[in-house]
DNA sequence: CATGAATGAGGATTCATTCAT
DNA sequence: GATGAATGAATCCTCATTCAT
């Protein structure tokens, strides 16, 4: 019965996320609160009811989409069984994933100190899963000795900005033969 | 007496050109108009009337930047004669330059398609400069004989974007360890 | 049957007044309507259900009060029978409950007409009680011949104020001392 | 020339400030700064030129009728040789001032800490006006020896709340007659 | 009847740009 | 030409009230 109410307020909030995701992808971060409210076909009372500021609103986003890139490093890990495929798979999907989500790819310059403290959990739970596969593949001597979690993190800082900025059109930018040089930089030969 | 009023707005326009370098720098990109024209010690109007737009201003503000990078590639080309050093070195003169440069940092994202309209002949005197260094060094065995141009380019944007997420202070990234990954990337063991 | 609804509806009626009131001297008049449902522990719909409208609560939290007000000075008038005592002691008292309810010192300038409708009758019945003392009080000689029960009215405007603004805590207002030059100015020497 | 300028700017900021009076006289302290703006016939922006925040426009208002009001409790002191006439006439000149500007009478509620900061010095100057007024009535012998400055102002900020109340209509409240039992209250027969 | 999610008209403030002096 | 005052559309957020469940 509470289920029901629920029912109809998770499927607004997703509303919400859907079209706030839609808004940051065309209108990069100067999307407004009421163009998402629109959007999710919502008041915007209703967007604040469930976010209750721009801030929160982005920081949720990363942190699902964050929380999605560690589930998918997760299984990664466990489905592939050679680590150097698990370690430049992972990134590759990763960042395939990214191509998609130009919400998330400005992230690092969207996310206010708040939006970032919202997301931080999910942060902790992406490191931790590349850790494990970082751990193996230098193990396999596959990886740099010297190799750390937050290269990651980093590069995919870089790859986001590279991404929006090809999608905004003004120059062209090749992300994925930069993630290739990435991968060549880092891989060791056994 | 014309001669005079040119020299005079002359200096007026270096002045805008200094003072907005220092406001984005210390700003970001939410320096204002009104900032700027403080700090050069002008008037909002005077400012309007060197740069139509604040576009405009800082589309000028990139062109002198990559114009006076390009000029450090041909004369580190000169001046050092081994090819790869040539090459790292410029990148990392370069790189250095564009981190205490906020405005650069956020080009290639930040910038509006008028700003890259007024920026683009730079880029090009950029590439032709970078072209030089990188053929010898090609020639010489050292980078990867499939290197671009265009890969510096896409590298600079995600460079500028980490350095410009670090100056947001929410979460760290460590660009130089990046550029030197990149290095081990494209580098040829001769 | 209707009889356990009834009942339920006055509990939470009653906890409504109770909530508000609360919830006014704590927070002012900036007091919000969700404010008061939640620490009423029902929804806004119940309380929109009871009362119609903010001011209709406003309104009938002054007829409470100003309803107490009367009932406490028809029991000073027997339970006194010192004239002045009682004119003095009832005055004094009635200032003391109103500085430990904001909701009412701001009544007669915050209420709207909507509200002081609402509250006319309690109006009535505390001229009608401060009547009685003040009648005494001439008789007695010990109050002034021209004075009437509107000066008390006006009086506890002008206090109210001056709690209100002195909680506001921008600058101290001694009501206390006020109040001590009015029962100066009203007494007579017998 | 550069007067001609300012001429034009003053003239702005003070339809600003006439504006801004008879909007909080008509609306009381909701009148909003677009109504404002619009009855001084200027752009928002203007008024946020002027005045940094509403507070800064209330404070501002504040400041400059209290200010009046000290200067006629000097030229009443100077003109005025009887010592209680003085005082007696210079509080009912100021009650009447007040009653024909409804903004300065509620000024202890739209006062935010920050107005009141603003206004700050106007009130010490104020209390400094009076003190001048209450010395000489004390030693005269007409006025309570224990009678100090901020007698008036509390006084004061219960006559505004009666003014305002009564014009609201909903009651009506003589704040004259208020005004000759505090005198009565506070005279001494020499 | 109760609930609390949804609504949306405001309301204060900002800032690129224009224009009178 | 220079100045800086004026402009006002745009933007985030609030809160009394309504309504689906």
């Amino acid at each position: 019965m509470a289920t029901t109410m629920r029912a109809d307020a998770l499927r607004n909030r997703q509303r919400i996320l859907d079209a706030a995701r839609d808004a940051f992808t065309e209108l990069g971060e100067q999307a407004q609160m009421d163009d998402i409210a629109r959007r999710a076909g919502v008041g915007v009372g209703t967007l604040y009811r469930h976010f209750t500021t721009k801030d929160a609103l982005v920081g949720e986003l990363l942190r699902l989409k964050l929380s999605e890139f560690a589930e998918h490093v997760r299984r990664k890990f466990e489905e592939e069984s050679d680590p150097w495929a698990a370690f430049e798979g992972g990134l590759r999907d990763q960042a395939g994933m990214m191509a998609g989500d130009a919400a998330h790819q400005n992230m690092p310059f969207a996310a206010t100190p708040n939006a970032a403290r919202i997301a931080a959990p999910a942060i902790e739970e992406l490191r931790n899963a590349w850790g494990v596969v970082i751990a193996r593949a230098k193990e396999a001597g596959v990886l740099r000795q010297d190799f750390e979690v937050d290269d990651i993190r980093t590069m995919m800082c870089g790859l986001g900005s590279m991404m929006a900025a090809d999608a905004r059109g003004a120059l062209s930018y090749d992300w994925q033969r930069q993630l290739d040089l990435f991968l060549d930089g880092v891989r060791t030969s056994s």
